[in-house]
DNA sequence: GCCTGATTGTTCGCTTACGAACAATATCGC
DNA sequence: GCGATATTGTTCGTAAGCGAACAATCAGGC
């Protein structure tokens, strides 16, 4: 069989063709498998398009999604445990420990040890970190209104509780 | 007024208490605000789940999914220059060029300059290359099946729609 | 008490991701 | 032909993300 992927496709093209000649995707069985119709390529992609939206609304170039999404979740719980913060918001421990030095070091987060287990640091906000918050969180609406403006209510509904369930 | 968050909601916990003083959400008129519910949270989270999903069942843990979104492409359309791959597959440049540079190191890409473009450099899968995507494409149904296991079939169709628009 | 196993947090290495600056080249208007 | 503008690909710096290894500490069983 001849399954290389150079038979004679590239004639001649103009300079700044972005015509390219397509091949049909390849076949399994029944179902062709097309990389932008996959869940996972989607996913990456839906979330590049919404971190970029993040950071246009949210007015401060200095501040991820990760890192507000921890400044939340610190603002309404006080004070937690540094593996704690992580599993709420979603991260790897050893992401934490990134997340957590950056924003220690911005004096957004001060840290304690945790008087009834030496393994533990307690985090919590600086009072700097907590006027952040409460100026960034206006923003956090529009965030999600820009991203979600290609679908009607009914839909953006739908994919939240949709992804809320593979998530 | 005082939004500072140390109020005594630390009284004292057992060690291993994984029970925290819940504060309501920040109050924004008549909508809380819950980074649970916030539609870049959950790409985030789902994001990162069906990445776990495809190393799992993808076998070789040395292919990340940008590496084999961008095999496959290349096979699809043989060659390519690597501008013209990125937009292809949804990276940045700067991204593409990393990507490109690991797998023309483990021999899995070739390159030669565009003999109509000096700018250009024009990308293909080697022999090898061609061989691995062959052998991995069939896993890759299993990670879609894997990662929309939570929905029924209808439900799963919706979401890949909604995803498709808004990324 | 002591030993085993689990949890916590750090560090290392690697990848994706992107903005910004840059040099080389191509294109378009005139 | 020439100059302004755009495109291409590289490099640098920074962040998120995660596996793996590690030391310190804790909890449970006996």
């Amino acid at each position: 069989m001849d399954t290389q992927a150079d038979r004679a496709t590239t004639a001649h093209r103009s300079a700044r063709d972005e015509r390219r000649v397509v091949r049909p995707p390849i076949d399994l069985g029944e179902q062709r498998y097309r990389v932008e119709r996959q869940i996972g390529y989607l996913l990456r992609r839906a979330h590049q398009r919404a971190s970029a939206i993040f950071q246009e609304q949210i007015g401060d170039p200095n501040i991820t999604p990760t890192q507000f999404s921890s400044l939340v979740k610190l603002h309404e719980d006080g004070e937690v445990s540094q593996n704690q913060l992580g599993r709420l918001v979603g991260m790897d421990k050893a992401t934490t420990q990134g997340v957590m030095r950056r924003l220690k070091t911005r004096n957004l987060v001060s840290a304690r040890a945790d008087p009834g287990d030496a393994r533990r640091t307690l985090l919590r906000l600086t009072a700097e970190g907590d006027r952040l918050v409460q100026r960034l969180i206006i923003a956090g609406p529009r965030v999600t209104t820009e991203t979600l403006k290609p679908l009607n209510p009914d839909e953006q509904r739908q994919l939240v509780n949709l992804l809320a369930r593979i998530a």
